[in-house]
Formats: structure tokens, sequence, C-alpha cells
DNA sequence: AGTTTGAGTTGATATTTATCACTATCTTAG
DNA sequence: CTAAGATAGTGATAAATATCAACTCAAACT
């Protein structure tokens, strides 16, 4: 399933970032009709680090994983993004190149908006260029704060703080099943899939977590 | 010594950031104006985290290091500044606030000048704004790499990295001193100063360096 | 139904890295 | 010039973490 955007438009989509409220009518019906909608099956990839930033790309629905593509094919997962949330890499300004990559963790709806469209509005509109600066800034702070805690937190305190994310930024519930694998919730808190399993059975024992089946319930969130 | 910049214009000064070509003349003269010069001496602060980014700095002379304040009082090294650029950090656009803390490694001459001007520049100077852009897209990546070293690197290739980054970027030659201390270069490289220690004296027996004094000289390469 | 595949799990082991305790060397203020 | 405090260096040890080799189990396939 795909196509030019005919449906809804994006001023009136309930999972519109929140910067678009800043573009004008006719910006928001030119971005509508200049849009491109695709599906993706989970574990299909979205785009790949190393391709061109020609397009923005923006969740309608559905989960993705944001990843760097590391030194012997192991990956670091910088995040996970939801719908509301525009995604566009630092490369754009600099060599209009994608340095992550994006894979559907279930099926996802994306929209692409070619990347020179949300260029222009940020040359243009005021307001819109001041919520583009605060967004990449913002994920900036996020990359400094990933840094740290991989670099000097322990595995437990990596684990919990991965599993803290997972409640309160993504699914928004202490009690959620985290569409990720034994591999890729270690490739989010940075070590080995042996000791994800290790520590969530250590934080089980302890009464922190409990564990039903591939859900996990946050008991104890220190 | 300190007080407002009478003596050269910043359109002049021979290590001015590249991006402020883009300015017009008389917002080079507003800039030149509106700036505050003063000198630090080797380990003095010159801003620290947590402080307002009321003012962006610029180094005129001398190298600073620019670090994150990690968890228990542990730093991680970002990079070292020449001049030549320009020192925001992204909290400017989120919470006004550095996130970084920036210190005098030699003596240190830097201009400081009010972010209000900067951000109208960015606001109304086309040119300026790219600049400012691909500026900040620029630090992203490199903190991106920076993470990737980091975490999956092991200490080795770490300190090769870090070397090859002070002679490459920072030194511009192939025999430096590295102003850092063993600490420092812990710092940067993500590992206890003992362990520099050893991996210096290894690559030196493996001929790879040499150490006379406190200058390193790279060998091979790789 | 039988087979293959891959994720999850477990224990044993090897490697990497931090920490500790100590000595040597250098720097600097008095 | 010298004592005091920092920085550099060394070896032994402990802690953290990765790797390896099984084994289980359920889904997917033929």
């Amino acid at each position: 399933m795909f196509g030019k955007g005919t449906g809804i438009c994006c001023g009136s989509c309930p999972n519109a970032w929140p910067n678009f409220k800043n573009l004008r009518p006719d910006e928001i019906v030119e971005l509508s009709r200049n849009r491109f909608q695709l599906s993706f099956k989970a574990g299909e990839m979205i785009f790949k680090a190393g391709s061109p930033t020609s397009n923005a790309v923006f969740l309608s629905s559905g989960i993705a994983k944001i990843y760097l593509e590391g030194f012997d094919s192991k990956k670091i997962i910088l995040g996970l993004c939801k719908p509301g949330r525009l995604i566009v890499g630092p490369g754009a300004y600099v060599d209009s190149t994608h340095h992550y990559s994006l894979v559907a963790l279930n099926d996802v709806r994306a929209c692409f908006i070619d990347m020179k469209l949300i260029k222009s509005y940020v040359q243009t509109n005021p307001l819109f260029r001041e919520g583009y600066l605060k967004d990449i800034s913002e994920k900036s702070l996020h990359t400094f704060y990933k840094m740290m805690s991989l670099v000097q937190k322990k595995m437990p305190g990596r684990m919990a703080e991965g599993l803290l994310s997972l409640a309160d930024d993504v699914f928004l519930s202490d009690e959620f099943n985290p569409i990720l694998s034994r591999q890729e919730l270690g490739e989010l808190t940075g070590m080995a899939k042996e000791n994800i399993v290790r520590i969530l059975k250590e934080f089980s024992n302890e009464g922190i977590i409990s564990t039903k089946g591939s859900t996990i319930t946050l008991i104890d969130k220190e």
C-alpha cells in the first residue's frame, strides 16, 4: 500500500509532529500534497545508513528502531520512534546522507516528505525554524545522555535505564511488551544478549520486575 | 585582562569562525562591538555545565577541553577546541543552559558573544543560518562517532583513535605534546589512567609510537 | 508429522578492564 | 632549596563483561 497523500491532511493528522502546527495553512496543504505514504511490515528497513536524505520520514502508525551501524556489524539502538516525531538525521545538513538506519518493529505506516520542502520551511517560516532547531537540539542532548549512560554505567544500571525509558517514553505504561528481542535489548543497552537474560532474571528474583510471557512489568521503579 | 572588543574586528580576526564570513559588514561591526574578551590561565573554567548559555564562546588563542560531567564526577572529554570554532551547546535552543563544561588547557583568550545576537543572525541571515545548521549537525555526527568508538572498541583501539585525532585534528602534526594529563587522556578515551600508561608503553614497545618526555610521536599510523 | 530454524536460556570459561597499593618523578610554593 | 602535593608508572588482584557450547522450546516450513 502506497501512494501520494490524498487522504488525511497533515494538518488534521492526529499524530502529526507538533512543530507542523507552526506552518501556515497553505504550507500545510503543500506538505500534504507532496508526501508519499508507505507501509512496512515488522522487520522491514525504512531507510538505511548511507542512503541519501532526500526525504524526512514521519510515522503515522507503528514503532520503529533507530540504530547506528557500528564497527563489526554491531549496532547501537539510539531509541524507538513512535508516531508524532519527525525523523531527520544530522546528515541532512552535512552530506545529505543518513547516518543511522530505521527499521520497523511492528507494522508501520510512514509518510515520506521531501526534504527540500522541510528545508524551505526552515528558511522561510521563523516559528517552524525555532521548532526545528529545538527538535534537533533535544536529540543532541539525548545523545549526550545516552553516551554517558553507555560509557559510565554498569550493566544493571543500563538495563534499568533501558526499561524505564521503554515504560516512560515509549509505551507509557509500567506493563509493556518490549517489541525488542533480547538481542535488540542488548543493542539498546550496550551488552551481550546473554547478559540481558541474566540481568532480567536477577531483577525478577529481586522483585524489581515481573515477567509474564514476553510482557515485562516494572514493580519497583527505584 | 578583559574588556569590550575594541581591538581587532571579528571580520579581520585571523582565527574567526568561517561562518562569520556569511555576515554582512554591518552585522560584523555589531558583533565586534558587542563582544567581551577574557583571558584564562591553564586549568581555569571558561563555563560550567548547568550555567546559562547567555553567551557563545569563541577562542582567539589557546586550547580548551569540552567535557560532559558524568555520573559520579567522572568526565567524558568530547574533544579539544582550537581557535576558529564557535562554541555553543545544544542547550541554547532547549533550556538555555550549557550541558558540557569548557576548561582552558593552556593560556586562552576567549571572546564572549551575546547569544541573542547569534540567534538573531540565525533568524535573519540565510547564509549564516545554513552555516550554523551545518555546524551543529557536524557536531552531532561527531558525537555519534565518538559514542560508537567508546562503546564498541576496546582499549587499544580507543587509544589509537584518540592519538590519531590529536595528531590530525588538533595539533596537525604526528609529533605533539598532548597538553592532556594521563587522567585526561583517560577521560578522552574512556578508560582508567593506569591503562593509558600501560597501553602507551605497549604501543611504544611495538614501535607504533615513541615518547620523549611528554611529547608523543606517531610512527606507524596503521 | 517431521524437520528446520531461530530466539531464549544456562553454565563454564576467557578476556577485558577497573581498582588498589605502592613507588618514582616532577612541580611549585614557601 | 626543600617539603608537599600532584602526576606518572608498576604489579597484583578483583570485578565486570564477552564468548563459547550446549540445550530447550515454539514457530515456520515441507
